[in-house]
DNA sequence: TTGTGTTTTATTGCCTCC
DNA sequence: GGAGGCAATAAAACACAA
């Protein structure tokens, strides 16, 4: 009840009404519109239905929880409401049909017009404040509800969206397996081309490695140009290991790029002329293939 | 029966709107 | 400034396991 906000309260029905109400109407104590003039549905009057008789007991005080006026008035007040009621008021829930009604009315609309509202509270029995509290109270559950389906259906997309992630890991890393294998092969049966090629004819390289390489048979060279002197020093084991040792490496291979800065990026595409084993592309269609 | 958790009814204080 | 809405909360009613 802020800022001396005045709440009608609950003065309904006609069950649970002490026997001895009789004696509060005699005293002119209670408001004789406590008693519903224009009495509604049987059914929505239950026996659990609140019953307040506040607004009855007076005229022209503060309407207020009758607990509260307990607290409030003065002493001979009270004692006569305990002399007459034996017992404080207990909160009564709706009846079922009281409920029933009220849901169906929240379904057609949510808010409350004061006239819905009175309406609805001459219908059922009960105050309009009741009414009132009533709706306010399924708006907040209704509240809950949508907040509980909404974090829901959230959790359901990304449930979704995590598996279509994983599916998605998964055919990447069996791609990938894929490629490493195919390289190995690619690389074997290049090995052993090299190997046969290397048995039948010792082949010369007379220039150096950023120039075309010219593989000369033994039957077209001289005797001097096949001295081991002649033969150029990049052309040794050392030279044929660190070629296939650029073979080994990832490249041609694409890595994932999101985790690479330009400059490891760049480490991983060697210019034209130091891929494909030292080789030009162009000069040789079986490294042109592109991956 | 009793302790405990949940639901429902009602109050309170603050805020917005007219 | 009053009416009404909402969030937070109290308290009674209810459900249920131990």
């Amino acid at each position: 009840m802020a800022g001396g906000r005045v709440y009608p309260s609950n003065n309904d029905t006609t069950d649970g009404v002490p026997n001895n109400l009789s004696v509060l109407l005699q005293n002119q104590r209670l408001h004789p519109l406590f008693i519903p003039g224009s009495s509604p549905s049987p059914s929505f009057l239950g026996t659990r239905s609140m019953v307040s008789f506040e607004d009855s007991l007076k005229t022209n005080r503060p309407k207020r929880s009758i607990f509260k006026m307990f607290d409030e008035q003065e002493n001979g007040y009270d004692e006569y409401l305990e002399e007459c009621f034996h017992q404080p008021e207990k909160k009564r829930r709706l009846t079922v049909d009281q409920i029933q009604f009220l849901e169906k009315s929240f379904e057609v609309d949510n808010k409350l017009e004061p006239e819905r509202k009175i309406q609805l509270a001459k219908d059922l029995g009960l105050q309009p404040r009741q009414v009132a509290i009533w709706f306010q109270n399924r708006r907040a559950r209704w509240k809950t509800k949508q907040l509980e389906k909404d974090y829901d259906t959230l959790l359901a997309m990304y449930n979704s969206l995590k598996a279509d992630y994983d599916d998605l890991l998964k055919e990447k890393d069996k791609l990938k397996e894929e490629v490493l294998q195919l390289t190995d092969k690619l690389q074997t049966k290049e090995n052993e081309r090299r190997n046969s090629e290397f048995s039948d004819v010792k082949p010369l390289l007379l220039q150096e490695p950023s120039q075309k390489p010219i593989v000369v048979s033994m039957a077209a060279c001289k005797q001097e140009d096949i001295d081991s002197d002649n033969i150029p020093q990049y052309y040794s084991d050392e030279f044929h290991s660190s070629l296939l040792e650029a073979a080994d490496s990832s490249y041609p291979f694409e890595p994932d790029q999101s985790d690479l800065s330009q400059d490891e990026e760049d480490s991983l595409h060697p210019p034209a002329s130091l891929s494909n084993f030292g080789f030009p592309v162009e000069d040789h269609p079986f490294w042109s293939w592109t991956y």
